[in-house]
DNA sequence: ATATTAACCGGACCATAGTCCGTTTAGCAT
DNA sequence: ATGCTAAACGGACTATGGTCCGGTTAATAT
């Protein structure tokens, strides 16, 4: 699926850059290796950057320019399960892929991003520290046009992208997570709140 | 309204607990004048603790036993105005308060906080770091109780506590500010918006 | 092989939230 | 007034994310 390039997780660098020298690239994968150690050994939120540095053999500085802060190296760990994500409900089977009507599309979409969420909820937080990092990233942007794009094909034609962005802040990370851990609300009730919401805004009275 | 001491902003000390001594009392409101005007004059976000206790000429110690921590010190300073949105919704005149229909109230509550929202959303950015005291806190607990009465009263009854969540969620700070200040969504259109998600909600097909 | 240079490297440095503990003091009992 | 004690005080200290800049090196041209 070459597509999947067109729908990079994160910003690319732009066309005409030199390529990667060949100690940048090396420390690159040390670095990842080491961070996917040590966020497997510990946790995400466990990770500081000190640590990764010295676990990876690099200087502090680098791990900075590779990864820009702490948020941009979540996002890089996070985004071969993004892409995979992002794969199923564009390109994969029904009902969350395309095929299925829209209203089953969109519960499968909150069911999916659920345990989505559910698996990589340390990672996603560390990921969105900051309201920019969380809602104007491509993986955000494009779920919430796939959110979009289902609520049009389901009839609604008032304001889908303010419903859309409605339907995102549903399926939060944090309040996912804390309804879980905190709460104790079981994953089969989320997704099964979530697929009356969406019933229920495509099918008005 | 005595009623309202039973809904604290913040959990209250407990009942034996001996009285605050007076040089505390007098830090405390030496800092929280300090924090009022640092946040009037260079917004919220700008305050950091170390001024604030340069500021309110006491030490840095001080500042976090008053407080806690930052969003502790955040949540103080909102504790007013929370507190006056949360009178207008439980005793306050029709539609936010009781006497209009629920639907109605939802819309009102809806529009309400989008204007709070926009009018305190540094402060509660601030006070809304962890999820902790963003979600189990509370005037979040408060509101959360609010809107699964009124989902309750319009006659939702398949699982209204969840539903009241994501509700919540759709009203998210980072949320709403993002949408006006990045995307340039007027508030009006949020809380229309806002208004058809309640209404399609609560009148299935 | 050598020179050139742009990119990269590393670790010292900075900013800020939060902790700790020896010192001071308000409130009270005598 | 004096002494006692628990509470409060304050500032040095720690942890950690992030920046900076002088030295190093990979890639390339000659």
């Amino acid at each position: 699926m070459f597509l999947v390039s067109l729908i990079p997780i994160r910003p690319e660098v732009p066309f005409g850059a030199p390529a990667e020298r060949s100690d940048a690239a090396r420390n690159r994968e040390r670095l990842l290796q080491a961070a996917r150690e040590l966020v497997a050994e510990y946790g995400a939120e466990a990770l500081t950057m000190d640590a990764l540095a010295c676990k990876a053999g690099v200087g502090k500085g680098t791990v900075f320019r590779r990864f820009g802060n702490r948020a941009g190296l979540m996002m890089t760990l996070l985004s071969d399960a993004e892409a995979d994500f992002q794969q199923q409900f564009i390109f994969g089977p029904p009902p969350l892929g395309p095929g299925a009507p829209p209203l089953e599309r969109l519960a499968a979409y909150g069911e999916g991003r659920i345990y989505f969420v559910l698996e990589y909820g340390e990672l996603l937080k560390g990921a969105g520290v900051s309201p920019r990092n969380r809602f104007d990233v491509p993986p955000a942007m494009l779920a919430h046009r796939h959110l979009e794009l289902l609520l049009r094909e389901a009839g609604m034609d008032e304001d889908p992208w303010v419903m859309a962005m409605s339907l995102c802040s549903a399926l939060d990370p944090e309040r996912i997570v804390n309804d879980v851990r905190v709460h104790g609300i079981s994953p089969k009730r989320l997704a099964a709140s979530w697929r009356q919401l969406v019933t229920r805004i495509i099918n008005p009275a």
